[in-house]
RNA sequence: GUAGAUGUAGCUCAGUUGGUUAGAGCAUCGGUUUGUGGUACCGAGGGUCGUGGGUUCGAGCCCCAUCAUUUACCCCA
């Protein structure tokens, strides 16, 4: 049979016993977080129903969903006249009705509706599960990754979103960044600015338009602004907005000037202005809050506060991002509940943590010490002391078929495990074993219980 | 979907205007006193040069196609 090379999916990554240790460390951080501020673990199933995720993203997104063939006979039932005519996108949902998860929220949304009856509201909840995209990866960008979600559903307050932001920065300062910026905007200015110059519809267009401008410019924006229709006199009363200067009391004082005439807009602003008093309170840690009317994420169901964090240490896209959604359940048929949540993109922050060597060496933790034997006979007499080792809660290790002590050696060497023990016929006699220090190569003779004594609340941290 | 870059050993890469049997480092395995590793020394295995075609006396190198990987755009974590 041909050899196949083995290789995965584009996108995808096999993490290694060194990565993996890096990833639960920043797992655990996040999760360690949400808990304390009293957010509940969930999980929902890699796939959902077709139905459930489509048209929850927009086209683009709809696109970017990994469909599930349907198991067996998928053609029988096929859309013939769909699968002649070459028309993939008709012929979909006669072929899957399966997908995997775009994102947590929606499934999190479909979870609040199906078990309405036994949630107790407000609903806060985490969920740290990967992701799918059919993207195209680059830098930064995987096919599969990991989100950590918190959200809170059942509860208007802005509370939450002064929560919001204390989490990411209590979560990012304990994973060790040390200059971050907290990006705040809220959907009803953007509203306010689309009704002032009269365009409401075009909400959309506008804010995908203006995102952009740290990437492309005023210019840019102007550009990609009059190809979607907006006429001059629009982007004039534009660009004072745009080009927003000073702290955020300055910035929420001349956005309220400019949003005079648009009710919807003043409530943006006022919503933003309580959610700066709270933090007020609250003061952050190593988090910049600012305010940037420039911020609209993608996702079309934003409706309120809108979050993006962004680290800038070094250049790498947005590392976590979140917002409130007035009707997101509304899709699932359950009207009136209002939700809102925050998101971590681990694989980012893995690597900006990995170029900034900000990941800690305790990070890595794994077997404290190996036994060594000579010879066969080693191995009963190490079982004991093996045991009594793991009983005191010190990971040990007794190396299994007994070959040559250098390639023992080489494999605590490789392990990085801090201490050896060596047992042989004379070890055997006395009693008193050898015991290595493998990074100082000191060696002394010491009995099971001195050992154990010394290893007693010791984790393998060498490097 | 659009555009560029790169494909040589398990990994990272050399490889001259096209010229004998394609190299190095790392990794793996073995050896340098059979009870002592991380350093050093010696040695071994491992390649259809992504794939297919073309030009040529001769192609890892030049040309075409194709596939894969990757970067940027769109969009997004």
């Amino acid at each position: 049979m041909a050899s196949i090379k083995p290789s995965v999916p584009k996108g995808t990554r096999d993490f290694s016993p060194a990565e993996m240790a890096k990833r639960n460390f920043i797992f655990d951080t996040i999760k360690g977080v949400f808990r304390k501020y009293g957010y509940q673990q969930i999980e929902t199933p890699s796939m959902e129903n077709l139905s459930t995720l489509t048209g929850k993203y927009g086209d683009e997104g709809d696109k970017l969903i990994f469909k599930i063939l349907n198991s067996g006979d998928f053609l029988a039932k096929a859309d013939e006249q769909a699968i002649a005519n070459k028309n993939s996108n008709q012929a979909i949902s006669s072929i899957s009705e399966k997908a995997l998860r775009y994102d947590l929220t929606v499934p999190f949304a479909r979870y609040v509706v199906q078990h309405q009856n036994d949630i107790t509201f407000p609903f806060k909840r985490f969920q740290v599960q990967p992701v799918w995209r059919a993207d195209r990866p680059q830098k930064g960008r995987y096919r599969e990754f990991y989100q950590c979600d918190a959200d809170v559903v059942g509860s208007a307050s802005l509370l939450n979103e002064a929560e919001f932001i204390m989490i990411y920065d209590e979560a990012l300062s304990l994973l060790g960044l040390k200059n971050f910026t907290i990006k705040i905007n809220n959907r009803k200015i953007l509203s306010g600015i689309a009704e002032v110059i009269d365009k409401p519809d075009n909400i959309i267009d506008l804010t995908v338009a203006i995102d952009k401008i740290d990437k492309i410019g005023l210019h840019g924006v102007i550009k990609e602004l009059t190809e979607k229709g907006f006429t001059d006199a629009d982007i004039t009363k534009l660009k004072p907005v745009i080009l927003l200067e000073g702290n955020n009391e300055e910035k929420l004082e001349k956005l309220r000037q400019a949003l005079q005439s648009s009710a919807i807009g003043l409530q943006g602003c006022d919503e933003i202005e309580i959610v700066f008093n709270y933090i007020k309170h609250t003061p952050l840690k190593k988090a910049t809050l600012e305010l940037d009317i420039t911020l609209a994420r993608g996702l079309n169901y934003y409706t309120g506060a809108i979050f993006e964090v962004k680290t800038n240490e070094v250049a790498m896209g947005s590392i976590g991002g979140g917002g409130r959604y007035d009707d997101l359940t509304g899709m699932f048929s359950l009207k009136g509940l209002t939700g809102a949540g925050i998101s971590f993109g681990a694989d980012r922050i893995y690597d900006v943590l990995e170029e900034l060597n900000l990941f800690p060496a305790a990070a890595e933790q794994g077997t404290t010490v190996l036994i060594c034997c000579f010879d066969a006979a080693g191995e009963t007499y190490a079982l004991p002391l093996l045991q009594q080792l793991r009983d005191n809660n010190i990971s040990a290790e007794l190396y299994p078929a007994g070959t040559k002590i250098k390639k023992q050696m080489d494999y605590a060497n490789n392990k990085h495990i801090p201490y050896t023990i060596l047992i042989g016929s004379d070890e055997m006699q006395s009693g008193s074993l050898s015991f290595k220090n493998m990074e100082s190569g000191e060696q002394e003779s010491l009995s099971a219980n001195q050992i154990v004594a010394k290893l007693s609340g010791k984790t393998g941290q060498r490097k």
